[in-house]
DNA sequence: TCACTAAGTACCCTTTAGGATACTGTTATT
DNA sequence: AATAACAGTATCCTAAAGGGTACTTAGTGA
């Protein structure tokens, strides 16, 4: 996806959905929420996305201004990951899709497997004492 | 898209941008919120949409259980489209999206050019008094 | 000396999304 | 007799999204 500002849109709804549709974006968004995290603890909490897929849409996602990438000259590397300002002003945004999604999985009994997810988060904070 | 009911989703996000991503859906949903509209009425709003792949459109929110689709027997046909219930449920965040795209697009100089639907528009109350 | 780590690239491939064009059937209008 | 309106299908095609595997780089610990 090449960067919003270069396309005319006819519809700010439009607009939204190209900035943060297809299958990572809204998830990598919703991951960074409350605190930063780096490239691999990004891709153990997002099963199944491969190493280009998630660079791929965290590029796309900087350069439409919504995350901010920190580069730690260290080895082996360290790079974080955090919200920009525009980027924080999509949570609430990001929390309704996210409420009405449960809400209809419950309506329409859609299947919701968080339990892989949950157990690496639960990880990671151990691990940090 | 098939229906959301037949997949596993790891996160509520991701079963939400399932059912409304793409190009159209989202915009389909929008003109839908205040009153039904038949196809063609549909078609005129979204410059650009295809008779094909309206129909698509139309035809995954209406399996997915957002809209409803009302077929008058008479000729011309006459199709009506308009959001059940859980359509309507997705309205509040619909407006959220709306109201974010358009303060990105002031921010970052995005265009967006409505002139050409708010014409429509206009022209179709006109022609019912 | 070897293996391991983090954060990627490079290259190739498959699948899905999206689009162009032509066609259908019935009736009213010109 | 020809044309337009409406709500689509059918067929074919291109572009974009998404994915798999292998490779890189510099230092650290076994």
């Amino acid at each position: 996806m090449s960067a919003a500002s270069d396309k005319i849109y006819r519809c700010p709804l439009e607009l939204s959905i190209d900035l943060i549709g297809g299958k990572w974006k809204c998830v990598i968004l919703w991951h960074l929420r409350k605190a930063p995290l780096r490239f691999s603890q990004l891709k153990r909490r997002l099963p199944g996305v491969t190493q280009k897929m998630l660079t791929q849409q965290l590029r796309d996602l900087e350069d439409n201004g919504l995350i901010y990438r920190e580069v730690y000259p260290v080895v082996p590397p360290k790079v974080e990951y955090s919200l920009t300002e525009v980027g924080k002003t999509f949570v609430p945004v990001l929390r309704s899709m996210y409420k009405w999604g449960r809400s209809y999985s419950d309506k329409f009994e859609v299947e919701i497997d968080t339990t892989l997810q949950e157990t690496i988060i639960k990880e990671e904070l151990l691990q940090n004492h």
